[in-house]
DNA sequence: CGGTCATGTCAACGGTTGTTGACAACATTC
DNA sequence: GAATGTTGTCAACAACCGTTGACATGACCG
């Protein structure tokens, strides 16, 4: 790996980290090139813009292995937006998903990965966008009840038990989108 | 009505626009300041700061009529997430709700309201925190789905259906909440 | 070694931010 | 009408923003 490789992974890292845990415009060029250990001017080098490193940290984001399995699918959707993907103070993908709320441009990328990485496949395989849709309100519900509003009423979970709970509500979802 | 009280009035109407649909960070107080049609220094008199404007802001967002039946309070709970309260152009619950996901500072303070004014009517009246946060993950997973996620499976739904749907998914998770 | 390209450093640009204090215009009360 | 307190205006502050270009340093190849 070429010596800007790594400094170009390192500054995409960190800028996930910060970009997905505080916001686009809570985070500064100058924050993520601090934490990289690099300078600032490397950022507009590698990624043209504070957009282009932005979006440049969408890729790949809402991927899922290659299962086939309906359920295996449902089960990995489940675990993606459950636990943290790589390490413990990792972003996690709710928050970058909850980014698209308050900003035009930046919700357009947003959206545009998940439909491509992760809702496009659901659709697919459980066969009706309608129930891929609303299995995904089902999992985003959970998620941003627990995680973002931290409702007292929900959790701590274990993985496994909100995956059931999950697969159950998807079950209910499911029998009256019909 | 005193002078002050009208322009402070203004000033709360346009931060609340504002704030909410393009967040806290994404809207200066010159831009809020312009839309209300006064100096940006008034806001400083006004609300010491703009931390101050802003949760002036939350003030009664969360409110809800003063029913007692348990269903009628999750339809207002239900109608209060998918109609704009006031206006077109309003700004909705969800926005505002979503503003806690990247800030911990202004996250706090919309918990702290939406606890106080919402989230502990649901408990009393549902009897049970469990219920009520599984209640509130359900309407909160609709509104991310359709309105902020735009997920081409979901809606637009009018309202009574949409309503009729989440009563029904309200069944469903408190079968399985017990 | 010398030349060439990749990589990193530094300083600065114009613009915007939240906040402050001095001052003018107005209304109210004596 | 004069004095007083309220309400609004203006200019400025220091700090930070994203972005740019010039320059130094390193690696690599002929």
């Amino acid at each position: 790996m070429s010596r800007s490789e790594t400094t170009r992974d390192r500054l995409l890292h960190h800028a996930r980290t910060l970009l997905w845990t505080h916001g686009y415009s809570n985070v500064s060029l100058r924050q993520i090139a601090a934490a990289a250990g690099v300078d600032v001017a490397l950022i507009a080098r590698y990624f043209g813009s504070k957009r282009g490193l932005f979006e440049a940290t969408l890729d790949g984001a809402f991927d899922l292995p290659p299962v086939t399995s309906e359920t295996a699918l449902v089960d990995m959707v489940v675990a993606l937006f459950t636990t943290s993907p790589c390490g413990e103070t990792a972003p996690t993908v709710l928050q970058l998903l909850l980014m698209n709320a308050h900003d035009e441009q930046v919700g357009g990328a947003v959206r545009a990965a998940h439909h491509t990485g992760m809702q496009s496949r659901l659709d697919r395989l459980l066969g009706d966008p309608r129930r891929a849709a609303l299995f995904m309100a089902a999992v985003l519900g959970m998620s941003v009840a627990e995680k973002s509003l931290r409702l007292p009423g929900i959790g701590p979970h274990d993985t496994h038990d909100y995956a059931a709970q999950l697969r159950h509500m998807l079950g209910a979802a499911l029998s009256f989108a019909r």
